[in-house]
DNA sequence: ACGGATGACTTGAAGGTTGAAGTAACGGAC
DNA sequence: GTCCGTTACTTCAACCTTCAAGTCATCCGT
């Protein structure tokens, strides 16, 4: 792409880098593991739909268009509709049409969920706290929040849920 | 569970912390299914199969012991075990049991395995760098690297793939 | 040596995820 | 009003991961 002779897109990662690389990856595992297993064992569902609930609870009218849940959870529209499916024979959720327009299918939060989340949101807050903001500075957290979103950004562009 | 009344262990996050969270998640997602996409289209394997691959080429010997093997990779033993089945199968990895201890098995690389290995590499790098390097400055780099070590190391006190 | 404990790996069932193909509902052009 | 393209969702098959046994080899105490 670029034009320089020498290093402008090396074939292998500097020292420095690579270290950076490693911690990552290995954060990346860990966390996402991490945060699964507390999860499930708490509340007895995954991370991921511990975001679809906790992302309706936060809505007006506890409902939320497929698709628009899709894009807050961070997931594929398959993969959201599957979950859906699951937590509705649980009782946490209900489909119904979108009397607008036929084609979208909204999920309302059920009050059991709504009870699920409540009940969730503490040991999952803590857990965050505990693996994540505790060991950090204050200082840590800023320089976290801007790291996270260059990337994010640079993956997707179009990304908007960050500032 | 506490008994401090003010903030000891708040229920909820601080808005800067709530801020970084959803940046980390957003990290985590879709980094992780970045570097998957690129590696299945550019060398049909996942990232974690790189992992493997990529551990075993740097090993003297290019062999290793299935269970160090999986603590490099940072994949459960069982999920290696099946990810080198599968890698047997195409010829990339060899099976044999450990002269020295029956227990362990090890795993060699083989040709078709390296050569894998060294055309998957630059595209793999070409695109850490682009996603992860090129959106940062050299201190955003040294400051995700004490951040990550930070929780990873509270995740797991016992990991010593850092320094 | 013998037998139990431990360690290393494998396997099988259950369940979750993906990608592609299918269905259904709209919206605009004619 | 009827096509056609688009959008939103669902479903299916292939695949992967996990968890919980199960197997086999070695070590250790006696």
């Amino acid at each position: 792409m670029e034009e320089r002779t020498d290093d402008d897109a090396p074939q292998w990662l500097a020292p420095d880098e690579q270290e950076s690389w490693l911690a990552l990856v290995s954060l990346l595992v860990r966390l996402e593991s991490a945060l699964d297993t507390q999860m499930r064992a708490d509340a007895g569902i995954t991370h991921f739909e511990y975001g679809v609930l906790s992302a309706l609870s936060e809505t007006e009218g506890r409902t939320m268009r497929l698709s628009d849940l899709a894009v807050m959870a961070e997931g594929s529209l398959s993969r959201l509709s599957n979950v859906v499916t699951r937590m509705e024979k649980r009782g946490l959720v209900r489909r119904h049409p979108d009397p607008d327009d036929g084609r979208y299918t909204l999920a309302t939060l059920t009050d059991a969920g709504w009870d699920l989340v409540v009940a969730a949101a503490p040991g999952h807050v803590r857990e965050v706290r505990r693996l994540v903001f505790d060991p950090l500075t204050r200082t840590q957290v800023g320089q976290l929040t801007s790291i996270a979103r260059r990337i994010v950004r640079t993956i997707d562009p179009a990304d908007r849920c960050l500032g």
